[in-house]
RNA sequence: GGGUUGGUAGCUCAGUCGGUAGAGCAGCGGCCUUUUAAGCCGUUGGUCCCGGGUUCGAGUCCCGGCCAACCCA
């Protein structure tokens, strides 16, 4: 970042020079016929085109050069002779820099070793780049510098490149996904003066015309349920959340999340949607439904399979698998002892449902590799999910976990506002949060029995591109301010 | 918050037992009209993260700090 470098400065030279001798490094506009991969692929010996990239590679033979053009669509190699161009502008071409933007017209033709080039008759500069870019062939190392600078990332790195290009794709897959099942997409607020849906900490800000403290919502879920009671009897929103939290490789304090709502169904129609969204989107993107997890050797680690159905099983007998099969039996003092025996830490737990909570954490939740839909968990885990009529003292949930992490739950939904209430009063504890009482008042209006389902994005891309890091799929991850 | 590892040229990295700071790439100059990690010749470039200490002498050893990654909480 130091302005004063000997590489800027020689730069800022080029540039003055290049002012001097009357030509603007920085054109106005340059109209491509078409992008640089298109017409590598559209080949035809002799066909005109225009186009236009940075200059990612300049190789200088004398009285020729060749310089490889990239834009989003690819790369494209361009050839310069001198006698094409005349000396002045063939000087110009020879002290172009890495980094540098140019539009270059000419036919195709390829040469001898077989590389789609455009033989170049004119071209514009488009744009000098006063900075040298980072890497020529390793990408970029430094983490901190590929998070704060994430162009830099993205213009060293194509493999880089392409994870954010099937992150798009896995969001649009989704949108179609659920478009074509009429599901509509709305848009809820995201500044709340009551923050509720889940247990995070919220973020607060402050409105000024107003004089009123928001919320940075750390849920989708209660607006949407707003529409169901509305008549919107489909609807999904894919949108930010913030929570309040620490950072880690599966933590970012805002990250995208997708809620969806569908009235007359329940969690098990959210299974199926759940199976079918992901195997669409799978296939789609990825082209199989056997997702590779490769170590940076491009060993495969792992290969997980979303073939549908997917392993349906209790929440209970997934924890006494994990902590003994008379965990349940052994009361709640002994299960405590037996947590810590495992190597649980507790400290957070207070009460006895967290203990095995905590067990399914820390011991079930990892070992999940395989796509599993956990149901029949405990009602004090989700206030917000409807009892289960076979065993009351669970609800109507899954947790669909792959990858050793949580990446959707689903509910059937809680429409009885008495219930609700009750439910919402318990967890607030009293004064520590205040009730959404407007929420509540709609669901006294009535809201159609419904299933609800969120998926965390961010964690189905990492699942969906092998990348153990969160903020590997997201281009700009929250980072310590410098 | 704890543990581990790391911080050296614009980038990627070496640096042995403590003995005057190195390479490749990039840059600059030269040669080369089908190269492609082009090649060949020459060359510029350093607060070795910061501050102390030990020593005749510290990138290297010791102490403290900053920053980062990973693991744990």
């Amino acid at each position: 970042m130091d302005e004063t470098h000997a590489l800027i400065e020689q730069r800022r030279q080029k540039l003055a020079a290049l002012r001097a001798r009357g030509i603007d490094p920085f054109a106005n506009k340059f109209t491509p016929s078409e992008g640089c991969g298109e017409a590598r692929q559209r080949y035809a010996e002799g066909r005109e085109v225009a186009v236009a990239g940075r200059v990612v590679a300049h190789r200088d033979m004398g009285k020729s050069q060749f310089l490889v053009l990239q834009d989003q669509s690819g790369r494209l190699q361009a050839y310069v002779q001198q006698q094409a161009v005349g000396a002045e502008s063939f000087d110009v071409i020879k002290h172009l820099d890495l980094g540098d933007f140019m539009g270059a017209r000419g036919p195709l033709f390829t040469t001898r070793t077989g590389e789609v080039t455009v033989k170049v008759q004119s071209f514009t500069l488009l744009a000098k780049a006063l900075r040298p870019p980072p890497a020529k062939w390793h990408g970029l190392e430094d983490v901190e510098i590929r998070y704060r600078q994430r162009y830099l990332d993205l213009m060293a790195d194509e493999r880089v490149r392409d994870l954010f290009f099937k992150r798009s794709q896995i969001v649009w897959e989704i949108r179609r996904f659920l478009h074509e099942r009429g599901y509509i997409e709305v848009e809820t607020p995201m500044m709340q003066s009551i923050p509720g849906g889940a247990a995070a900490q919220p973020f607060v800000t402050w409105h000024n015309a107003l004089g009123v403290q928001f919320h940075l919502r750390i849920a989708i879920e209660l607006y949407l349920k707003r529409l169901l009671v509305g008549g919107m009897d489909r609807v999904f929103e894919i949108g930010r959340n913030f929570r309040n939290e620490g950072l880690s490789r599966r933590h970012n304090p805002e990250f995208t999340m997708l809620e969806v709502y569908q009235a007359y169904g329940d969690y098990a129609s959210m299974m199926e949607l759940l199976e079918g969204m992901l195997a669409h989107v799978a296939r789609a993107v990825l082209g199989t439904l056997a997702v590779e997890h490769r170590d940076p050797e491009g060993k495969i680690v792992r290969t997980i399979d979303l073939t549908p159905p997917w392993r349906r099983v209790r929440y209970r007998d997934l924890v006494r698998e994990a902590a003994g099969a008379d965990w349940f039996e052994i009361g709640a003092p002994a299960r405590r002892d037996r947590a810590l025996g495992l190597g649980i830490d507790l400290a957070a737990a207070e009460e006895d449902f967290e203990v095995t909570g905590a067990v399914f954490e820390k011991l079930v939740e990892p070992a999940l590799i395989q796509p599993t839909l956990v149901t029949h968990l405990p009602f004090e885990l989700t206030p917000l999910a409807k009892r289960s009529l076979e065993d009351p003292t669970t609800v109507e949930v899954f947790e669909c976990c792959i990858n050793g992490q949580e990446i959707a739950p689903a509910y059937t939904e809680q429409n009885d506002p008495i219930e609700q209430r009750d439910r919402l009063e318990h967890q607030a504890g009293g004064e520590r949060q205040k009730l959404d009482e407007d929420f509540l008042v709609a669901l006294e209006h009535g809201m159609p029995p419904a299933g609800g389902m969120g998926i965390g994005i961010d964690r189905l891309c990492m699942m969906l591109l092998g990348q153990p890091n969160i903020r590997d799929v997201i281009l700009f991850p929250q980072m310590k301010p410098r």
